[in-house]
DNA sequence: AACAACAACCTGTCATACAGGTTTCGAGGG
DNA sequence: CCCTCGAAACCTGTATGACAGGTTGTTGTT
């Protein structure tokens, strides 16, 4: 009843390390969907043949990475993407230093000038009203800086989902936690109402051509957009 | 000597969350930078007043996303930036099926357009070199396929570290994960030797474009290398 | 057949114990 | 006085046992 992973690999990265790839090695090789349960600490702690000490920190190391779901009395189960890891970690690297303000925006530049575009030809009717609104929420509540900010960060997401590219999706959601923490700052280099009409008036733009399925002027909507902003953020003193 | 998140906040997340937060938010509030030490878990454990499995598993889950570094006897410290999460969350991704491959080669030639403009213009000598080297390399290996597709791997990344920008290093770092699993089917469609000569001399021409700092002309040589690439996964299958 | 109580199972958290690695600091020798 | 060596203190890695509370399936009653 002891045998597999004892002897032969484990010892040198810890035990742990070792569940990790054990329980990501399960899901792959039944091929899980996210929903899929996987088998209890116990049962992973007899396959494994380590204490449920070990099983229960990798478990928590994978739910950390948001790739299996936690909850108690229930099993764990497959996670579907979520940005959670790509969060933290881009945040990390923020708040550590490593990496700057204006480096992010200048990936978000590259980013979103393609989903802009992907967007323009690939949206649905839903995901096209779906940026619009975002557009038309930004204006409408355009007195409440907070609520500008959020409705900002939901059009930018609502056009990479309309990219159909999961990936950009992640990659533009895990940027919003750094956006939340230095949209103000942006928001207060323009200081005037017609300033901060303007920078909506640029969304609505890019709206505009989503819906009417134009990616170069979209793109270029988009660019202009970027380019205001990374400069506001400089004028404002972020390096 | 208990007060602190005990009645008032964390009860609902879960112990862990909370303490995981704390660290997080200790990293923050005190400035720590990579290397920088973090409290011992019976510190964190006083301090947070649960027990030390509970931090423990705080302190597991951060490793696991690469924000702090834990080895047996020593204190964790503040990692560098790395792409260990984000490469296991692109993984995961491929793995459910909840991302193509072809999406990410989709994203992955978004970025490297933009990496290989800005290495041709912010390139060092050294970094040109090394790049140059890579795709030298190619072509001194190119029997062994293996070889062949870690200088390539070596190259790309290579090129994101001349780019200046961190980000697009964890990123395109984050992606060669992938890149390993399917880099053997695209060079199996590639069946001449001339055929494979050719795309090693694609990366020759990126890297002499880069080494010129004409930042134009890379990123025209890595559009063709990315619809090669993609074509010949398509031609071989790969949704 | 519907429903309610119960039992079995599962995760969340705690306490304790010990092995092995790392750091520190002092004693002893040069 | 400085250098070296070794022991003590501290720290993390892993194991074990225990219990609370949530979830699920089963059983027995109505």
């Amino acid at each position: 009843m002891q045998e597999q992973t004892d002897p032969p690999d484990g010892p040198s990265p810890g035990l742990v390390s070792t569940a990790i790839q054990a329980i990501t090695q399960h899901i792959r090789s039944e091929g899980l969907a996210p929903g899929d349960p996987l088998p209890s600490e116990a049962a992973m702690t007899r396959r494994l043949n380590v204490s449920r000490t070990v099983v229960r920190e990798a478990f928590r190391s994978l739910s950390a990475m948001r790739l299996i779901d936690l909850s108690a009395g229930r099993r764990a189960t497959v996670a579907k993407l979520d940005t959670g890891a790509m969060s933290m970690v881009i945040e990390h690297g923020i708040t550590t230093q490593q990496i700057s303000v204006q480096q992010v925006y200048d990936v978000r530049r590259t980013i979103e000038m393609r989903t802009v575009a992907l967007a323009a030809l690939r949206r649905t009717d839903m995901e096209a009203a779906a940026i619009a609104q975002s557009a038309r929420l930004m204006r409408e509540n355009f007195k409440n800086p907070e609520a500008v900010m959020e409705h900002d960060i939901a059009f930018h997401e609502a056009i990479a989902a309309a990219s159909h590219n999961p990936v950009f999706s992640l990659i533009v959601t895990a940027f919003s936690g750094v956006t939340r923490r230095t949209w103000v700052i942006g928001w207060r280099t323009r200081s005037s109402d017609q300033a901060q009409l303007k920078m909506i008036k640029g969304h609505e733009d890019i709206a505009d051509a989503i819906l009417r399925g134009e990616p170069r002027l979209a793109a270029e909507h988009m660019a202009e957009h970027f380019d205001k902003s990374v400069k506001a953020l400089l004028d404002a003193g972020i390096a």
